[in-house]
DNA sequence: ATAATCTTTCCAATGATGGGAAGGTCAAGG
DNA sequence: CCTTGACCTTCCCATCATTGGAAAGATTAT
């Protein structure tokens, strides 16, 4: 199986793939004599494995692991599940955050009356010292970049 | 006002503030005779400003349209409105994907009992073919690295 | 005078992904 | 047999917001 096929059959780009191989995320496939990557099945299953990890917001690192506690056999269940439960708890923490950032927009927003008058709560709220806007969690997010 | 003052007067560190500076966000300062920024009252008013805007999520691009905004007395409060009701669906948007990846997540690990067996619905969940996890708004968020 | 704490510029890294160039390879059809 | 198109290879660069550090110069305090 090419990259191209290994891409179609996992979901994963071709430029993805590469990149988790050079990271060793996952290891590197035989190649043929033209030096084009072969994979087989059982690599197709790690890149759906991978997939769907990614899918759930896991990062590299937590990938690594995961895959690690995936390929031992012998491994608690426990293990496993205190990776979960901790991305769980992230990413709540970050929903309260989008949240509270949501409230205050939707406030502020709620205020303006959105014509062609010039006076405007929002922009206010941004310029005005009120004091500082509270997220309780800490809403330095890098959310802005999010595609 | 040197840079470190403006730093702690706004809340933007001063890699940012030069960052801020290089990108056109915000105009360069004066400088003294060493060729040290100097910060005005004024400056420190736009500053804060970005941090707000920053802390509730904008973009730079979008920062910077504020700012255009914030400085045009004659704009009509319709053109802020409009960019925070956008930004408004965003979060949304990424807060209800947050919540599918949550949502499965939770269920799989509410069927793992956590101990030191080694069978997992969680892995399990991620490892076999059970249909793409679907999360109906397209789940490819680049949340891992958030901070 | 000297040490500590600024400041300056420049360069690099982060994480996950995409884009593209330059060149090699393979399969199908004329 | 040769061309064409669709692959593949490696390499470098860009994104976005932010942080880090190094080397050098300036200011402030002891």
């Amino acid at each position: 199986m090419n990259i191209g096929e290994a891409s179609k059959a996992s979901g994963v780009s071709t430029k993805m793939i590469r990149y988790y191989e050079q990271i060793k995320l996952i290891t590197p496939p035989l190649r043929t004599e033209a030096s084009y990557r072969t994979y087989t099945d059982n690599d197709i299953h790690t890149l759906r494995f991978i997939r769907r990890a990614r899918d759930l917001g896991f990062s590299v690192e937590q990938m690594k692991t995961l895959l690690a506690l995936w390929r031992d056999r012998s491994r608690a269940s426990a293990d496993v599940k205190v990776i979960a439960l901790e991305h769980i708890a992230e990413l709540e923490r970050k929903a309260a955050a989008i949240a509270a950032m949501t409230k205050t927009l939707k406030h502020l927003a709620s205020n303006c009356h959105g014509d062609d008058r010039p006076d405007c709560p929002i922009i206010d709220g941004f310029a005005e010292t009120l004091g500082e806007i509270d997220h309780g969690i800490g809403a330095k997010f890098g959310l802005a970049g999010v595609k």
